[in-house]
DNA sequence: AGCCAGGACTGAG
DNA sequence: CTCAGTCATGGC
């Protein structure tokens, strides 16, 4: 599988995807964690319930009760703990402020959202690159499924991610552009119930 | 009617 | 480190 040559190609597919879709960076850190294991057009519905309500900077959730907050993310399923893990991910936010992170280092702030209960290494990475502009490349289901498609020998997390980013300049716009586009051929053309079609064998 | 979605945590082997 | 069970609502 060559890399560079699969971004070239989905590029050319499905043209610029634009990601992440939010309008502040505080809306992509509410994603990053309302989208586990869940459709975005849930986590929009999640967003849109939290913006009626006038919740919308880091300030707000920290300032709203947790029944609340379940309430409003209920329908992206596993409320109770995407409301506790969207409140402690807020108050990170709230206490350090969000000039002062971005300012701090990659590898710190990583150690830092990993330390916080319901944040893994995608949602960490999501938000390191979407909200932080950091440049990592994100790993998710999608990209293991078409490595494994690919005939590339399973591995975890760290390892593959390695492989991305040895295989591409540090390049954060970069980064954003291709995880979109992986999302977007994943959801069409590679995934639990459709795994054919895969225009990216030639690679 | 089931299966699945842009994961993470826990406990066991 | 790998693996199953768990969390839960909504779409198809």
């Amino acid at each position: 599988m060559n890399i560079q040559k699969t971004y070239n190609l989905l590029l050319d597919l499905f043209g610029p995807q634009d990601w992440w879709p939010a309008e502040t960076w505080f809306e992509v850190v509410i994603g990053a964690i309302l989208t586990q294991q869940t459709r975005w057009e849930s986590v929009e519905r999640a967003i849109s319930n939290m913006k009626s309500r006038g919740i919308t900077t880091a300030e707000d959730v920290v300032g709203t009760p947790l029944e609340e907050l379940e309430d409003v993310v209920r329908c992206t399923g596993f409320y109770k703990q995407k409301s506790r893990r969207l409140l402690a991910t807020a108050k990170y936010f709230a206490e350090n402020g969000y000039g002062a992170l971005k300012r701090r280092s990659m590898g710190r702030l990583r150690r830092e959202l990993l330390a916080i209960n319901g944040i893994g290494p995608e949602t960490a990475d999501s938000i390191l690159l979407y909200a932080l502009d950091k440049p990592v490349f994100v790993i998710d289901a999608y990209t293991k499924r078409i490595c494994e498609c690919m005939g590339m020998e399973r591995t975890d997390y760290n390892s593959l991610q390695k492989l991305f980013e040895g295989a591409l300049p540090e390049d954060a716009e970069l980064f954003k552009e291709y995880h979109a586009l992986i999302v977007e051929y994943g959801k069409q053309y590679c995934n639990k119930k459709n795994c054919d079609g895969c225009v990216l064998k030639s690679c």
